[in-house]
DNA sequence: TTTACGATCTAT
DNA sequence: TAGATCGTAAAT
């Protein structure tokens, strides 16, 4: 482990549109009795404070968002659809309430014991959405609140690439049906496609 | 206390 | 395309 490849708060302490695209090709990692599971996150949205009616701040804070007010680079674990957890990484000023929703990796180390918490489940399908990527690496309610910015808590993010603006996909926010225009088409998801992380990765092997 | 719904996933 | 399944927050 590299304490010092550990993204610090100043990476999250920024406006979260700037965050969602910038944690493209950043290694998700979690620790389960000392071993690493970790992946190249791929998928991302940008939930961005009280005035967007997509966010859980929408409504105020409450006992459920209330990671989101706290300062940045903490993770915001919610329950939702009765059966699943979401991660995510607050962003922004403490008091402002913006966070990433993560919602892809690649699996990178771990892939046996990512197995056995998924088992039955074909490989290209572990991680490719946010709750099966919860389950894959072991994440949550235990991991509300934790702190990505170091290892303490088990799970954090590491720097790995930098995708310029030109390569990151954008599209609407997926499972947002019933939130008002312009909330709900505007393009804040953001992902990069496996060609592209593999094609950066024979330049600089991770 | 009751109700309606959800930043989803899976099988059909 | 619909069913699973239950915490959350707003409504009653």
């Amino acid at each position: 482990m590299e304490p010092n490849h550990i993204l610090p708060v100043s990476f999250y302490n920024r406006p979260v549109l700037e965050v969602a695209p910038d944690l493209l090709g950043k290694k998700l990692v979690r620790l389960v009795n000392k071993k690493r599971i970790s992946g190249w996150i791929c998928e991302t949205e940008a939930y961005d404070g009280d005035q967007d009616l997509a966010c859980h701040a929408r409504s105020g804070k409450t006992q459920r968002n209330a990671v989101m007010f706290g300062p940045p680079g903490r993770a915001y674990v919610y329950f939702t659809y009765g059966m699943h957890w979401c991660l995510n990484a607050v962003t922004g000023p403490e008091g402002y309430a913006a966070a990433v929703l993560l919602r892809a990796v690649f699996p990178i180390e771990g892939k046996s014991l990512i197995a056995e918490l998924r088992e039955g489940i074909a490989e290209k399908n572990w991680t490719n959405g946010p709750a099966k990527l919860t389950r894959s690496f072991a994440v949550n309610k235990d991991q509300n609140g934790a702190n990505l910015t170091h290892s303490e808590d088990f799970l954090w993010i590491e720097n790995g690439l930098r995708f310029p603006n030109n390569m990151i996909h954008t599209g609407p926010r997926i499972g947002i049906q019933n939130t008002p225009l312009p909330w709900r088409t505007i393009p804040w998801r953001f992902w990069i496609t496996e060609d592209q992380l593999t094609e950066r990765l024979q330049y600089k092997p991770g």
